[in-house]
DNA sequence: ACAGTTTATGCAACATTATTTCAAAAACTA
DNA sequence: TAGTTTTTGAAATAATGTTGCATAAACTGT
């Protein structure tokens, strides 16, 4: 992985600030793991993982995602697709308790989940229900891809 | 089956109306899993519904849930957990064009996920963006279990 | 910088969930 | 009711996710 240096040089040490704050250990796998979401700005599905990190087994590509789920690190975003994909938490999550409150987009073009946190999941009011937390996706056609048409 | 005798006096004809009218094939077991989500008021997975309906091969109630998710019968609702769960769909959905815009509710006591047909979708302006649907699903503990307590 | 402790990794096996193929059976059509 | 089309069940396969365990790597305190 000789091509990553120039950009370890530069992010390395974020990625292991970002792992240490979630008192997760400082490995390859994850520092590997925590690039590939930074340097995307959209969600990324297990199977997108497995195949750009093909360096790494299958199992520890899973256990690395559900300890970034479990220490805060990254939220599972459900799909009707089945598999579900992933997302960069906002600075406020911690394992013990995360906050989602942005909308996600799936683009039914380019299949691409954005993360859109400048948007806030409208609060609907459910009387006789107790609400710990709301998850909206919405479906269509993205910026890039209405561009593209 | 024969305890299933008298349900089916009543409800049959209305089931096979169901099946026609969604240009699908009568047959005993898409009868039977229609019945199970016309008695139920909830969402249903897949899990659940092979536990309900044992006489019929697991590939035969994949394929009844996906031809009904084709035809407009039945919606699929994404879940965090992984297995998905499915709900009536409105009168209005057909094969050509599915439209959903009511809250899921999924109680995180009773897992079980209701479809709450009264509450819309609240409706996000997502300028450059194309909105086909929307699905919200919002978590907490719902109002038997909230009884209950 | 090192020895001891804790945690992560890879591998194999396993578990769960979903799809494909194909012959036989059932549903439809006229 | 005969002919056509679709559905079903069974076996095989694929895709997705988890567990146990020995080894390797990361951390801790000195």
């Amino acid at each position: 992985m000789l091509h990553k240096l120039y950009i370890y040089e530069v992010k390395y040490s974020d990625y292991k600030h970002v792992l240490k704050k979630h008192n997760l250990r400082v490995t390859d796998c994850r520092i590997d793991v925590l690039e590939r979401f930074y340097s995307k700005k959209h969600a990324l599905s297990m199977k997108v993982i497995e195949t750009e990190l093909e360096g790494y087994d299958r199992v520890t590509l899973y256990r690395t995602i559900n300890s970034f789920i479990d220490k805060g690190v990254l939220h599972r975003i459900p799909d009707e697709s089945g598999s579900a994909s992933y997302g960069i938490c906002a600075e406020t999550c911690t394992a013990e308790k995360h906050s989602h409150n942005h909308v996600h987009f799936k683009c039914s073009r380019c299949g691409q989940i954005d993360c859109l946190s400048s948007y806030s999941v409208p609060v609907v009011d459910l009387p006789g229900y107790e609400i710990s937390d709301s998850n909206l996706i919405i479906n269509g056609v993205c910026k890039s891809c209405n561009h593209a048409n």
